[in-house]
DNA sequence: TACCATTGCGCAATCC
DNA sequence: TGGATTGCGCAATGGT
C-alpha cells in the first residue's frame, strides 16, 4: 500500500490544461485504478457464477443418479424372474420349459433394449 | 467509507492514560476492526473449502454414475440374452427348452442379486 | 512496457 | 452486543 497520492502537493491547475506531468500521472494512476476495478468485478461476478453453475451440476448429477439407480432396481428384478426360471426347472427331473407357461408379454413389454434410454443399452 | 479517523485532532497524549473519551473510542475502533477482520479470514476460508468440497462432490457423483451406467449395461446384456433364448423359442414348433442346452454356469456366476452392489439390488 | 485477470486484505454496511 | 457475510476498492502478482 504506497501509492496514495490522493491531493498531495500543492497543484494548483485541477485538470486544466496539465501543465507538466504530475498531474498527468494522477490522471493514469486513476484510470488504471478504475479499469482495474472493473477487472475485479468482472472477476468476481465470473466467479460467482462458477460456483453457482457447479452447485447446478451436483443436483443434476443427483437426479442423473437416482434415474440409473432406478433402473438398475428394474433390471435386476427381471433378471432375478428369468433366473428363477431357469433355476426352478433346472432342478426339476424333465429339465424342460414349456413356453406355453410363461407370460413373455409383461416381460418384454418393457424391453430395456427398445427403451428411451437406449444411448446406453443399445451400444453393444 | 467515513470514518477514518487515523491520527486526525492534534492528540498530545498517544496511548498514555487516555485522558478523557475519545482515544478510548479510537481504541475500540482498532479493536472492533481488528476483530471483524479475523471473522472476514474465518468466513473466506469457510467459504473457499466449501467451494474445493462442492467440486470434489461433483467428481464424486461422476465416478459413480459411470459405475452406474456400466452396471446396466451389463445388466441389459444378461436380459437381452435371456429374452433372446426364450424368443427363439417362442417362435419354434415344440415350444420347449432343453435345460441341457443352456448353459447357466457363466449368466449366474455374476448374478446381481449377489453381487457386491446388492446394496441397491437385493432392496426388493 | 502495457494490460487484463486473480487474489489477499482491510473497511464498512448488513445480516443474524 | 457481536460474529458472519458481502460488496467494494487497493495493491501485488500472474500471465500474456
Amino acid at each position: 500500500m504506497a501509492p496514495k497520492n490522493k491531493e498531495s502537493s500543492g497543484n494548483a491547475s485541477k485538470k486544466s490544461k496539465r501543465v507538466i506531468s504530475e498531474e498527468d500521472d494522477d490522471e493514469d494512476y486513476r484510470r488504471r485504478r478504475d479499469r482495474n476495478n472493473q477487472a475485479v468485478k468482472r472477476s468476481r461476478v465470473k466467479s460467482k457464477l462458477k460456483t453457482q453453475q457447479t452447485l447446478e451440476r451436483v443436483n443434476q448429477l443427483k437426479t442423473e443418479n437416482e434415474l440409473l439407480e432406478e433402473k438398475i432396481k428394474m433390471l435386476t428384478k427381471e433378471l432375478g424372474f428369468l433366473k428363477d426360471l431357469f433355476l426352478a426347472h433346472a432342478g426339476s427331473s424333465q429339465h424342460t420349459i414349456n413356453i406355453q407357461d410363461l407370460d413373455l408379454s409383461t416381460l418384454l413389454a418393457d424391453d430395456p433394449r427398445s427403451s428411451d434410454d437406449a444411448k446406453t443399452a443399445t451400444k453393444l
